[in-house]
DNA sequence: CTGAGCTGATTAACCGTTTAATCACTACTA
DNA sequence: TAGTAGTGATTAAACGGTTAATCAGCTCAG
């Protein structure tokens, strides 16, 4: 006994079968010059003892480590989940692992997680930032995350077409009183979906935006927001930008003895995982997250690729402002999901009675 | 021009101080001998030129690679969030990087993705397994998170002491009548906790326990649970495992008119992002994730850091199971939250009229 | 004055892989 | 027959750090 069995390697294979370690190298790698039944034989034996190559030789002899980091904002965030999941599968595709880092919603930490994945040995990045923040130079490739509107942002859903498809939607099924309700207006996402829903009201509709933060502001955290007193004034559609509004929105009508959808329609964003559970489930609009996710990536690796085989140049050495191939910002379209939250406008007589 | 920007290494250092690297590797690392003055002046020069010690290189040499893996049964699962913040702090903490692999929800992916991240060079893996998996021995330090009873685990919520809790808590609110509500009865986390509730009611409590899953085999997915008939019929607490199924009777409740906590009382657990504001806010039981996440890394570091020193030996180098310090299951307690959705059981004389 | 003992630094091997340069050999071509 | 090409393999030098072994110089006791 008293062997400890460390993972074979280039060498074990090569002393294995009497060849140099660069021939199994190139067997494997497919890269050198190496004869097709030599290849064959190398290929078995590496199968045999289970050869695994390590990823760490690799990446100190090439410089890249075959990791993409993933910096969030704030992992705790609802959304975090969908994202991670897409990123990592699309990421794991393309024989990358995904290195997380959280700054847990404070700003100056998500200098911190960026560093802290650079010095692991990211090749690159992919942040979805904070509220407002701007990401410098980090002198690698960087993919954003953020909404279109965003400067420097890599890939997003578009979320005013969002905006546009549901309030569409709302009014093929006969809504003309629109509630449009946001948390806070600080938002580029928020902001997006909101311009998308009220570019798509004709004149005609009435409208009125309530920020909940506003409301908060006023009248205490978790206060009602008014809602029922809207339906009463003939407001039918409550079109929302986050499941989360939605969710309140809804309870708050069920408490007051409204009927979701018969009185009145509530619409979310996002999709969030709980809300196909409630009842009536909401009708909301999804992120296409594979998408996103993929597209990220491939921008990323593309990025990679270049500063690989073009190094940047600079003229006395010092930092230098990485320019990626700015790859024009690419929006992903939105996707409408109905469920029970939503239905026809209640009907126009009564409408007509109230104008 | 033309000159790349590499980042700086040992030997930039050393040649810029006219010194040996592994002098600069010692003064830096503290471990070889050097003078206390060419300790400072190397220190120095190292953080003038933003020295950054290369993770690959030093992995290579020391077969460490400073990152554990995360491997998750679905990383869209709600609770994810919270898990991956704690251990990616928990981890960075220790110096630490957190690598991330996601099964989907398959049984069968759940071990490429375990190979995936031993190939990337995890030195330990945190496994929150798919229900009724089982982790085989796979040649490194693994800490498992499910529950308390799960064989093999690490480290868990008290998923039993929380279901203890959040029945005295409503028999102190004078509750008598309990309605247990769960999804699933192949969740050992769910029976934990409800094993915990139903072991703290007295003989003279009245309790019922509905299974969602069933319900739904029979009635449709999404159908009325049957909640607001059990109002009717006295019951007043209705005492569910997960904030998901909370939401849900909160909804079918009030839908029904009637009054939550004045007419009855709903509790959840792990205090989902949204719990919080939902109105009336949810009662819950949360994990402590921080706690859990410290003592999953603790552990696994403490078994890296042994396989290191001692490592396993076997007779004929073949696979060998991995024995871990086999560090007792240690149970973390939960915490009770009190919000909106529980309060003091109606007036007893209702009751009484009804028993 | 010699050798032991300490201090502060250097040398060189090593981790596992990639890859440019080289070499031995065979097979053509002129 | 010598020179050229091509083929299939090897050699050796990296990559960036760690670390055991070595060494030079100094002090001090015997």
């Amino acid at each position: 006994m008293s062997i400890l069995r460390p993972r074979p390697n280039l060498s074990d294979i090569a002393a294995s079968l009497g060849v140099s370690v660069a021939t199994v190298s190139n067997a494997l790698s497919g890269k050198g010059r190496v004869s097709a039944d030599l290849i064959e034989k190398i290929r078995k034996t590496a199968s045999e003892v289970g050869y695994i190559p390590s990823m760490t030789g690799k990446a100190l002899r090439t410089g890249r480590s075959g990791v993409l980091g993933l910096v969030l904002a704030n992992i705790a965030h609802p959304l975090f989940p969908q994202l991670a999941q897409a990123i990592e599968y699309a990421a794991a595709k393309s024989g990358y692992g995904v290195l997380i880092g959280d700054s847990r919603g404070d700003i100056a930490a998500q200098t911190d997680a960026v560093n802290r994945l650079l010095e692991r040995g990211a090749d690159g990045l992919i942040i979805v930032p904070r509220r407002g923040t701007r990401i410098g130079d980090i002198g690698r490739p960087v993919a954003v995350i953020d909404s279109p509107s965003t400067p420097g942002n890599t890939v997003a859903a578009d979320h005013w077409n969002g905006g546009q498809q549901i309030a569409q939607y709302l009014l093929t099924q006969g809504h003309r009183r629109f509630a449009v309700i946001g948390g806070s207006p600080n938002s580029n996402v928020q902001n997006d979906r909101i311009g998308g829903i009220r570019s798509s009201l004709p004149r005609s509709a009435v409208t009125d935006t309530l920020w909940i933060d506003e409301i908060e502001h006023d009248a205490g955290q978790g206060c009602d927001l008014g809602v029922a007193d809207l339906v009463r004034r003939g407001f039918t559609a409550f079109c929302t930008v986050s499941d989360l509004h939605a969710l309140r929105v809804l309870m708050e009508l069920q408490r007051a003895g409204i009927r979701v959808p018969e009185d009145a329609s509530v619409t979310g964003f996002d999709d969030m995982m709980w809300s196909s559970v409630v009842t009536p489930s909401l009708t909301t609009m999804r992120m296409d997250m594979p998408k996103i996710a993929e597209i990220a990536v491939e921008s990323l690796l593309r990025d990679i690729e270049a500063s690989a085989s073009n190094p940047r140049e600079t003229e006395n050495g010092s930092l230098f402002a990485h320019s990626p191939a700015k790859a024009q910002t690419s929006s992903v379209p939105m996707h409408l999901i109905v469920r029970q939250s939503s239905g026809p406008a209640p009907s126009a007589d009564i409408h007509a009675r109230k104008e």
